[in-house]
DNA sequence: ATTTTGCATCTTGTATACAAAAACATTGAC
DNA sequence: GTCAATGTTTTTGTATACAAGATGCAAAAT
């Protein structure tokens, strides 16, 4: 399956908005794209379109598009969500779950606490995301595993930052396995009780971090 | 601020799959729609692009956009997902929610009721609507409300064939009471739950309805 | 000096033209 | 008669051309 030149340019996009290379507010010009990715404006407005029904950027009719990175509030709000989605896919999971699917967290949360040994951040990180990820498909419900998935990648950029907390990374393995073991009981409140906490923290603690951002006021 | 070909378009296609005129699974082509209303393919093709990304259709890259309808499993899912994103912002609402707010969900619940005296259907809905976007506001994150009112919107036509079922009416609206009830006594782990109850119900029932469905199959 | 109005320019939105890939049908081989 | 190969046609993806709204500046009026 061949993929379009105006899905392309969208994730490169994507990539320049998170990694700061467009700043909060930026104007981003069709023609001038079009030059930088060496393509007509069409796929580049396609890719732009693509961008704002995302809420990556906003779309202001005969105006132009620009970028919108969410303000601290929005983040503390999105990172809310977040706890309250993956918690319900922890009680969700804890009845539904499969005995392959435990131990595969199980040997998730191995390789993930090997990584926090070896101080591999890198590694960390992907396991990490496995782990949420298995959690989101057990919970038996597909549409909140991709709504998950979304909300995740979307946090992704903000989220990347909270690694850097040494601290946290032995609570947080901690909080995994306590989810693994409240699932493995059948514990479904305890495990979404848990996760929410393991979640939220990352938006409560978010306000240390805001001073490293360049998205300090909206 | 005047609105774009392209998004009154890709409105119009919205109802039109909503209504059934495009059935599951049918092909939606570009030049035939183009025609149909009386523009280029630009603003048809932005048009279904939008749509594929709200997932109403099926983008196929060199083959086509598709109409998806949700088929039974996926719309209880979205059901269930709703449930927990009410309920959610209920518990939220119940620590956040003003009095103005509270007198203003009494208010819509009495209206509520007229309606159901008056077998208004219609002015029902209305207020039912009205009742939970109050709700969505009110749990004080922002996000949360757009989630909650894209996927209420994206569940409306579904939502709408349940209000034949007479006898849930009143029920519904004993709930509505309750949650405000709740919400009154800053109880949100109560109003949580009724409000869950509330919603999911729809989502439970529904198959009862599948008959009467055209996505019968997926 | 400040505001307002008209013009020039720029940018977006839409239409059309072209390229390439996929669907389709026809024809030929087995 | 079925299946495969090839050529034709249709349809999507991209480029370009055109139209119209938005922005900015300058000049004139208050």
């Amino acid at each position: 399956m061949e993929r379009k030149r105006s899905d392309i340019i969208a994730d490169q996009l994507e990539e320049l908005i998170f990694n700061g290379t467009f700043g909060n507010g930026e104007r981003l010009d069709e023609v001038q794209l079009s030059a930088r990715f060496g393509v007509s404006r069409t796929p580049v407005r396609e890719a732009l379109l693509r961008l704002a029904q995302s809420g990556l950027v906003e779309h202001f009719p005969r105006r132009g598009v620009f970028v919108r990175q969410p303000g601290p509030i929005e983040l503390i709000e999105m990172f809310e969500v977040m706890a309250e989605l993956e918690a319900t896919c922890a009680r969700f999971a804890a009845s539904r779950i499969s005995d392959r699917a435990v131990s595969e967290l199980n040997e998730t949360n191995r390789r993930c606490h090997a990584a926090v040994e070896a101080g591999d951040a890198d590694l960390y990180y992907r396991e990490n995301e496995k782990f949420h990820a298995i959690l989101y498909k057990e919970s038996g419900n597909s549409f909140l595993e991709q709504e998950c998935l979304r909300l995740q990648r979307r946090l992704q950029p903000f989220r990347r930052t909270q690694l850097r907390l040494r601290g946290r990374l032995k609570q947080s393995m901690q909080e995994h396995e306590q989810i693994v073991a409240a699932l493995g009981q059948g514990d479904g409140s305890h495990a979404a009780e848990v996760m929410r906490g393991h979640v939220a923290v990352q938006g409560e603690k978010f306000h240390h971090l805001m001073a490293s951002l360049k998205t300090a006021a909206a």
